[in-house]
DNA sequence: GACCAGGCACATC
DNA sequence: GATGTGCATGGT
């Protein structure tokens, strides 16, 4: 990154439309997990698929008794994680992606997460995505979710909504757009917590093939990425 | 039966 | 660096 000092943009349209969708659906209760390891593992489950199928491959980890420690993920067989995590899809993809975070945690952490919480959000952002399987968004949603840092997650929903509206070309890069977010939002978990689930609900109800847009609740909203 | 879902790595150009 | 492809189940 080489790139000259540019004074951050202000886009009150990115304020103005969290507000909005806040006050249309409310508080989204994410992530839906019971513990800090489920958030990790589910993190890499939902890995392009429906959550649906994900909520079926964690009920098995659960009832296997998998998801009580990184101990018990660790002496299980990958061909019996990969059964197990059959319902998410990519199976076994899920499951030796699953077997290399916690490879990475033994190796690192002596298996704690509790251990690996401690440690600086640049420097576990830069450990995770060295985890083969973990990306960006994976990481980042780890970082938010599971450890509660101020990090904004971007999908492709967010690209899709924020795209049509104009903040940023549909091709636009990972971190470029993560910035639009971070330079025009305060630093603040519980916004960012919020704002992702927010934009997967919209997504969800009206980016799919024949979205509704009259009920669409950013419909009146154009020119936003011009700060009107 | 086609299309899609809360991505990512890897091959190829 | 950009683009294409494999990975796979389950819902609409």
């Amino acid at each position: 990154m080489n790139r000259k000092h540019t004074s951050p943009k202000c886009l009150p349209g990115i304020i103005r439309i969290y507000d909005k969708l806040y006050k249309f659906y409310g508080p989204q209760g994410w992530w839906p997990a019971k513990s800090r390891l489920e958030v990790i593992v589910g993190a890499i489950l939902t890995q392009g698929t429906a959550w649906g199928n994900v909520e079926k491959a964690v009920h098995n980890l659960r009832k296997a008794g998998l998801l009580q420690s990184t101990v018990r993920i660790s002496k299980t067989r990958p061909e019996e994680l990969a059964r197990l995590v059959r319902p998410a899809g990519y199976f076994n993809v899920k499951s030796r992606r699953i077997r290399n975070f916690i490879k990475f945690l033994a190796d690192r952490y002596g298996l704690s997460l509790k251990k690996i919480s401690r440690r600086e959000t640049s420097v576990l952002r830069d450990e995770l995505l060295q985890v083969n399987g973990i990306g960006p968004e994976t990481c980042d949603s780890i970082l938010l979710y599971a450890f509660e840092r101020p990090v904004f997650v971007v999908d492709a929903y967010t690209k899709r909504v924020f795209s049509r509206h104009d903040f940023f070309r549909p091709d636009a890069g990972y971190e470029e757009v993560q910035k639009v977010f971070t330079e025009n939002l305060p630093v603040d978990k519980k916004i960012y917590n919020e704002y992702h689930a927010l934009i997967v609900r919209l997504g969800k109800e009206f980016c799919r093939k024949k979205p509704e847009c009259g009920q669409c609740p950013l419909k009146e909203m154009k020119y936003l990425a011009k700060g009107l």
